[in-house]
DNA sequence: ACCTGAACACCGTTCAAGT
DNA sequence: ACCTGAACACCGTTCAAGT
């Protein structure tokens, strides 16, 4: 009869799953080592077992969360543009779900996995409106970069200071004489939204695509 | 007469700029209190009587950094296109020009600063093709976090995988039967080009506002 | 063979003690 | 008034020692 120590049921996905719920909770920056062992209720070294150090614990951690991405189906018959930025809408959704897993996705190129849920739909949309071979794939990677790139920026645009008190006004001094432009348009710069600005941009982008893809086809 | 001693004369601005040069050479992970006085050859609590914290200092760092942003003029009498995707381009130049200083700018929407230097020209643009008041804004909004968004996307897609041995086939698995047309574009997942793929996308959100542009303005 | 306590080389920051 | 050494509460990781 073999006694199992606490530690010898230890699996690798537990470990990954608790240091998964641990960022989730309180944010990358506040994860350690020493913390993660606390939560298992094991000796800090056991986890240097099964992961080489912190870093592949984090890819670990990051493939299992990337794993789980999975894209609805895109409205059927609706225009073109529309389900184009649908698809873009719902893989930003995936990725701004969680804002203390983005940071985690998006450092060391672990975006690898997010991309393969999204290619298929994105490639096939890319063909319908006349993109073939390395213009089909770099039409693709257009829209998925943008919208990874819209994503990182979240954090900064929450936080980016509005017209108003302790705002923009107080941050650079804005002239009328040295910044005419500026000054005129100070009342609308207001707090971003960045969902709403997403959308915008991502519908101009777009309709940037569709043209060109018109334009392309035409007879020369 | 009054003695001064080394750290009497250490300006704030010395720690800055010192701060700014390790963290260019060495990166933001690999910078720390420590390093920094050991490199002015000074105490590291010395530090503590110019700035409240590592957070404040690297908020000087950043905005030292920032306004030294100079944006070259526009090319005049060029194609309204050509000379929005010249202002985005010159952003991006400053943004990527120093890899290990976009993070520093990055995080904790310190990019107030730059800001400044693009949207004099930027609202200038927009109006030029009829956008006005909120309008103009959030037209200049979208291609500048468009601009913020790629450059933060860069280290990603520096470092993604490509076909071929070791890349994006050895990551996930992409069948001919589940993946079908990713199966079949699998040749055209080359290296990507940050700067390639960033100019192309630009050039179609910016014909993208043009044509929006263009569109508004038409007699309903 | 499998686990772990102590130790090492680092952090950011506080604060009492020095000049 | 101005500076600093020692100390505190943390890190990631190594490795000799235990069972």
């Amino acid at each position: 009869m073999t006694t199992t120590t606490r530690t010898t049921g230890l699996r690798p996905e537990d470990i990954v799953e608790v240091a998964h719920r641990l960022i989730s909770e309180h944010g990358l920056a506040e994860f350690s080592m020493r913390k993660l062992a606390a939560e298992l209720d094991v000796n800090p070294m056991t986890i240097y077992l099964r992961f080489d150090n912190k870093e592949a614990l984090l890819d670990a951690v990051a493939r299992h969360g990337l794993a789980r991405v999975r894209l609805p189906p895109l409205p059927v018959g609706a225009p073109w543009p529309d389900r184009a930025v649908a698809l873009c809408e719902a893989l930003r959704r995936h990725l701004v779900a969680d804002r203390n897993l983005l940071p985690l996705y998006a450092s060391d190129g672990r975006m690898s996995n997010a991309v393969v849920q999204s290619v298929e739909q994105g490639l096939a949309l890319m063909e319908e409106i006349g993109y073939r071979g390395d213009g089909a794939v770099l039409a693709f990677r257009s829209i998925f970069w943008h919208t990874v790139g819209f994503a990182l920026v979240d954090q900064s645009v929450e936080r980016f200071p509005a017209n108003g008190p302790g705002g923009l006004g107080d941050l650079v001094e804005i002239d009328e004489s040295t910044h005419p432009n500026f000054h005129r348009h100070l009342s609308s710069f207001t707090t971003v939204d960045g969902d709403h600005l997403f959308s915008h941009t991502t519908r101009l982008l777009v309709a940037g695509l569709y043209g060109d893809a018109a334009r392309s086809m035409e007879p020369t």
